[in-house]
DNA sequence: CGATTTATTGACGAACATCAAATTGGGTGG
DNA sequence: CCACCCAATTTGATGTTCGTCAATAAATCG
């Protein structure tokens, strides 16, 4: 059930059988949500965080105009709201993009973690770090990349987090995502998307289409993108 | 020294005696940088994390076409590369945008505190958290804000966080950014900053002159950046 | 005071948004 | 299986925002 998770954390570090122990009985109930349903709104007080492991999570704010703008990504694996644990109340929506099933882990336990199981903690701490690392680049695609090669960067981005808990191919992946969606991610508008994928399509790179990512040139999408997985920090060392 | 910091995380919890004697005992050499200088580069390992306590400096990426994109601005009691605690390697440089002053934290007496001072290392887990709530904020901005609104975002932001560490006046602040240091940080060029510096002033908002950033009509920035302190994680409550 | 960086302005072009319409595709009920 | 519907995708035409290029003005520094 929190395999994916586990699977995670060993390319980051040696996680102990023991840990291993403390997380799974840190587990709480398991929810399932549809897609379209909210899994947590912004401003409420949590007492539990969230592991997604089944579907697509993204967290988002809107503005005042109504428009919105992913800032987060989840795949199975990931806890999509670890920081409510420090900050208590989160400041984005969580969404279902499709039917997702979590599983949530009181905060009480967490803290026990803290408390008891330091160097499990810090694996903690360091699944939230990489997350602002992969905000970090998202900031990179916003603010400097183009609009092909901030898509490019996206799917390069998703193929290495779906493959590392065992969601991908090694040159295709699902995602359950349509045009609009893609839009609210990467802050334009779906028309231009739309053309972007064309443009993907156009140059042989890669396909969308009835949610399957095909990558016919990974090598070249990389270079488009500019992609380099560093920042996923995936390599295993001791912490 | 290390006073910025600790007036900062006791906006977010209690922080008692004992552990201020031991955060201040972690505190290892101070090291000055002048205007310019690279503080950390992308890519190495690290053994110590940086407290800032004087000065302000950026975390930046470049792309393979020149072009900067900072990811994160740090204020005076921020830590510059905590996450540097987990990830051993970071993935962005680190700049000096003005001479700065900085106190070392050498890794193995953070470690030390995640073993035996559990409140502790969580306030330092926020602090980093925190940081990743700026990022999603600045995902907003370079995502869906307009650029006379992104300006106006960064500029209220900007007050907030110098004013918690006494840094700012009530609607003024000093700010060592030229206009094409603020390009690099809102993800557009120094001419397209310039006229929308002017818009701000024409508007009646604010002026950017010399180094100092002055607010005349904060209502109207806010509503213009549509900036919501939340956050920044500022009310003080148990955790 | 001259030299160099930084800010400012104008003219023009490219990237992307907007608006609107047409096409495709998947699901549902007859 | 077909007809229909609705949502999602695709395309075209046009407008706006922002980038680029280039020149001038102002500020800063030795």
């Amino acid at each position: 059930m929190i395999d994916k998770l586990l699977v995670k954390l060993r390319r980051y570090d040696d996680v102990s059988s023991e840990e291993e122990q403390v997380l799974r009985a840190a587990a709480g109930e398991t929810i399932e949500f549809r897609r379209g349903q909210t899994i947590v709104k912004a401003r409420t007080e949590l007492s539990a965080s969230t592991l997604l492991i089944e579907g697509l999570v993204h967290s988002f704010k809107d503005l005042g105009d109504g428009s919105r703008q992913t800032v987060q990504l989840a795949v199975p694996g990931d806890f999509i709201d670890l920081h409510s644990l420090l900050m208590k109340q989160v400041d984005h929506n969580l969404g279902a993009l499709s039917n997702c099933r979590v599983v949530k882990f009181p905060h009480e336990r967490l803290i026990d973690i803290t408390q008891h199981h330091a160097h499990l903690a810090r694996l903690l701490w360091l699944s939230t770090v990489i997350d602002g690392a992969i905000e970090r680049e998202t900031i990179m695609s916003l603010g400097i990349r183009s609009s092909v090669s901030r898509l490019a960067h996206l799917f390069c981005e998703l193929q290495v987090r779906f493959e590392v808990v065992g969601l991908a191919e090694s040159r295709s992946y699902d995602l359950q995502l349509n045009q609009e969606e893609l839009s609210e991610i990467l802050g334009m508008t779906p028309v231009h998307i739309n053309r972007m994928l064309k443009e993907l399509r156009e140059r042989g790179l890669l396909t969308f289409r009835g949610h399957v990512v095909e990558i016919s040139d990974w090598n070249g999408l990389v270079a488009l993108a500019e992609f380099d997985p560093f920042y996923l920090d995936l390599r295993q060392r001791p912490r």
